[in-house]
DNA sequence: TCAAGAATTAATCAATCGTTTGAACCAGTC
DNA sequence: GACTGGTTCAAACGATTGATTAATTCTTGA
């Protein structure tokens, strides 16, 4: 008379999604094979469609599954107040500032090159494929799940520049967000270039000089500490 | 007693090569099926063989089609001579706003000229599935057209601020070229943000933006026209 | 006019796709 | 032990994949 999911079937749930982020980031949703994750999986290829229903299923679940571990610390950052006060200016900046780091950390948490954590790879790179062509089905789920951050993100250029259009306020988003997103995406090239493996081998300078950049690309006087010359 | 391709043959080649741009675009290289390319090209899908001895050849074949008349204003540019003389700073910054014009009309693919070309969009679609998730057999193909843009953004930089080390110029390179093609391989999400399956409209306006933010954010002085407030 | 080669076609190939099936397995409950 | 319902499995399903075949049409130089 038990109609409770069993444990073991819980792991198998899991291995099933691990390996569908692993393979569907490596190949794309076409590319992927369903019996290639379920022997990834040391699972039954018929399992995914008892669990999720089908391919599609346990794609949308891989989704959730990353978005359910990931992006915690600008997670937290959403969730402030509204900008207020005489100190709203500042605080702005400071949050402005608190967001590209943690954004940062989020992205960097787990590096490609650690062998602890190839899901952390993985999971950014199935991001990125569903960002650059979003599957019909997944849309809603990844908007609901960017949102906040993008809610996050203009409240705070909002105030900082409120001579501007809604418009631009976007422009200034999509700038900040894409060298971020764009520096994670395209690490193995960076690293390349550079000739430096390890690189970036200190976060921080790099969260500096992103923190810069913006500061002075979004036009805030305050923050242009003049540069050498 | 003639061993010559027929001016027919070379037509249906076209055809498959611009149905075969538009259907990869589209779906991807694993989602798109050599019969839909060739029903698109009103064509029969045996000639993908014929003529380009399989799927994997049509699909290069597209990459090299585009970029033999693509991308061609960056690769214009590339070939400027090196900056020098008094007037040599203000030719740099001339030069990287072009830059940032030209690789953005390159990636956008909005001629003036040839407005409306549906081949376009879906011809820079194509290219940011490749530089996202490059085929092995065909990033070569990829490197080797993107390293000149690469060497032209740097030379610029390195005139720009001399005062910085090398790693710095990279990291302001990244963040440049970062925004931009983070622009292109997001439209999907941007149009979802702004509940504007057009944007964006005005490609002039997005330059303008991305002109301005990068000058402000590399930290040249004569580029800061104060933000209003 | 005619043979030769290039181009195109419909039909078919084996392989693989996602999914379905029906039986087995493995808890627990009576 | 019989029963129940969740879970797993091997096998097979029909559909579709890219590729191939052999016959046909088209083009063209001799």
């Amino acid at each position: 008379m038990n109609a409770q999911p069993t444990d073991a079937s819980i792991d198998t749930r899991q291995r099933l999604i691990e390996a569908a982020i692993l393979t569907f980031a490596e190949k794309g949703f076409d590319g992927a094979g369903i019996r290639e994750i379920a022997l990834r999986a040391k699972a039954n290829s018929a399992l995914v469609t008892y669990h999720f229903s089908g391919k599609e299923g346990l794609y949308l679940e891989a989704l959730r599954y990353i978005f359910a571990r990931k992006a915690c610390r600008v997670a937290e950052l959403a969730t402030a107040p509204a900008l207020e006060g005489p100190e709203a200016r500042k605080d702005a900046i400071q949050r402005l500032k608190d967001h590209i780091r943690a954004f940062m950390q989020d992205l960097m948490a787990c590096d490609p090159l650690d062998p602890q954590d190839p899901l952390g790879e993985a999971a950014m790179a199935l991001m990125a494929r569903e960002m650059q062509a979003p599957r019909a089905t997944s849309s809603a789920l990844l908007m609901e799940q960017i949102r906040p951050h993008v809610d996050h993100l203009m409240q705070c250029l909002q105030v900082l520049r409120p001579d501007l259009s809604w418009g631009d306020l976007l422009n200034m988003g999509m700038s900040i967000q894409g060298q971020l997103l764009y520096f994670r995406n395209s690490l193995g090239i960076a690293r390349l270039i550079r000739s430096n493996p390890n690189y970036p081998e200190d976060l921080e300078e790099v969260i500096r000089h992103f923190t810069d950049f913006s500061l002075r690309g979004l036009g805030i006087p305050e923050a242009f500490p003049q540069p050498r010359n």
